[in-house]
DNA sequence: CTCATTGTCGAAAACGTTTCGGCACGCAGA
DNA sequence: TCTGCGTGCCGAAACGTTTTCGACAATGAG
């Protein structure tokens, strides 16, 4: 019922000191090999499972992490991006015998209060730091709390923690090069909301690429990241003389939004207009004309982000890591340049 | 830097023994009024936080519970359910000092894994059983581990763990009446996967709201809650002479593919086939028409779950729990029946 | 044969709570 | 005055690890 076999069982069967039976259990030194598999068969027969609760007492760590994600219901409904990430963190977190700690926040007074808790608590030995906004108040917060971090597609210069980024512009180069080897020469983009460092990070890729490609970015438009933005995207750039031949959206679901407005203003795409996403996500797939876009990695980036919040908590070495893209996914939302 | 102010230092403060504090602060019995006054004084004065830790270990309690969900990526890539399902249970946890784990189980053998684990761990004190399939594995696994569980959507009967259910019928009927009073008769429905236990109580609640209003039920063909199940299931069902007049799907993403495929195949929607959803979610206000759905509040679902479990961890006495529907939202997408 | 050295192991002290048994003390009833 | 009994409080023992430090044996060098 509760919980029988502890340490001191397994040490009494194997005829050591507890002492002996931790050391050996954890690999640390002092131990004489005959010992140690004298006390890991003793600990195997007994089905000895140590106790959480009494190693975070003793070790002060609490072997579990936490994601703190900041939900404005309407937003993130139905992002795809932390599902994904999160299946990535857990992958690494289980195997070395970690929990994660999942919280959230509906404004950005409660996100903070809850990272407050949570270092208060002691709950966590460390924390992902993700959806990154400029002058972000989480940021000196968790410099004060002293806890391991580490950022999900923070700036680059100026963060003081360890991060690993989606290397956008890698990807939305490769986005563009396709674009201008079709022949576009105006091509807008429809960005993320400004706030969010990994907004900018895509519009600074796109403009950048164009640039490096010797073509002259077109214009942008915020949206929001979602499927309404695209259509209000759409209503804000398909008017007046100066029409883009293609759109790169910040991501699918506004791309997806996009086209269909596009399409209801009697645009044909990609006739009139060529549109691209950006994430891979399965939507894309479906509607019509299906969606050409890049396909990343929440996923890795995840399992990439629990290696170094674990290793930062062990004490290791850690430098910060580049996710690459992982396909670019061509479909029939994009094709030659009309050249009106 | 290390956890400063324990509860020797309150005492010490206050001028009584570190049983008094504990007591004082914990609500129990057998400190005066003055006493304890003057300890939460001092446990105030000195921003005293009790550490979980040490409260696990003393206690037996873990202080949080855990959700494990299975996730075979496509399925629940943008499934909007867990995300305000969570957001629901942590505003329950938070405010009793519990937290979230959050596992994800790729398979089947990996999520009982997961369960075993927690439990093996004592890492949570309770969890959260959803997305319940026939004949399902994790019960009898939970039966034998001794853990407290609530169940989400479980089967009326033969569930041996206290349950929070969407109140499906209530809801059905409501979409049915409607239907019906607009002239339909032939009204077919796409389906869950047939495994899980919701998506066999929406078809039994859609096929019982028929009966009571006296109309035969239509056609039913499995549907997987995914865009491109709504695809397919158009592809059956609007072929042939014995065409439905209007079309339930069991959930909104269903509907919004059958819809899209439905018009590419030459229907009109709401001309040829209404058609409906179950959830409303976002994207049912943006598609073209517009998507009549059911409102749910997976948000609801959480916090009473929530509930339900700290109670019987507490060892109060619970009871399940019916959801009733949000409301009937009426859009685009249904109409009069053609009567062909 | 002695002494320093190394490697192995054990006893005991943390870690910071909760909980349990008991000791004063004041007060009522005899 | 004595007995009995709640009340309020205290000290100390759990809870199950990790960790430190010292004891002890075996080993090699002088």
């Amino acid at each position: 019922m509760t919980k029988r076999v502890t340490i001191v069982d397994v040490a009494a069967r194997a005829g050591v000191a507890i002492s002996s039976v931790s050391s050996a259990l954890n690999d640390r030194p002092g131990v004489s090999a005959g010992t140690r598999i004298r006390i890991i068969a003793a600990a195997d027969e007994l089905g000895f499972v140590p106790s959480i609760r009494a190693r975070s007492l003793s070790s002060k760590r609490a072997f579990a992490v936490g994601l703190v994600v900041q939900r404005d219901p309407d937003v993130l409904e139905s992002d795809p991006f932390f599902a994904s990430f999160i299946g990535g963190v857990e992958s690494v977190l289980g195997s070395r015998g970690y929990a994660l700690v999942l919280q959230m926040g509906a404004g950005r007074e409660e996100t903070l209060e809850r990272y407050r808790r949570l270092a208060a608590d002691r709950r966590v030995d460390g924390v992902f730091l993700s959806e990154i906004e400029i002058d972000d108040d989480r940021i000196p917060l968790l410099e004060q709390i002293q806890l391991p971090v580490v950022g999900i597609n923070a700036e680059r210069d100026d963060f003081p923690f360890v991060c690993v980024r989606q290397d956008h512009v890698a990807g939305i180069e490769r986005l563009m090069r396709y674009l201008v080897d079709l022949g576009h020469t105006r091509i807008a983009h429809v960005s993320g909301p400004s706030r969010f460092i990994h907004a900018r990070q895509r519009e600074a890729a796109w403009r950048e690429a164009l640039v490096r490609l010797q073509i002259e970015p077109g214009r942008v438009v915020e949206g929001d990241f979602t499927y309404e933005g695209g259509h209000r995207a759409a209503d804000e750039l398909l008017v007046g003389g100066d029409l883009p031949t293609a759109v790169m959206c910040a991501n699918d679901l506004t791309a997806v939004g996009f086209m269909a407005r596009a399409i209801d203003l009697g645009f044909s795409v990609p006739g009139d207009v060529s549109v691209m996403g950006y994430d891979g996500i399965q939507l894309g797939e479906y509607v019509r004309p299906t969606l050409t876009t890049l396909k990343t990695s929440p996923r890795l980036i995840g399992a990439e982000a629990a290696r170094l919040l674990l290793d930062q908590i062990d004490g290791d070495p850690v430098a910060d890591i580049d996710i690459p893209p992982v396909q670019l996914i061509v479909r029939d939302s994009t094709g030659p340049s009309a050249r009106r």
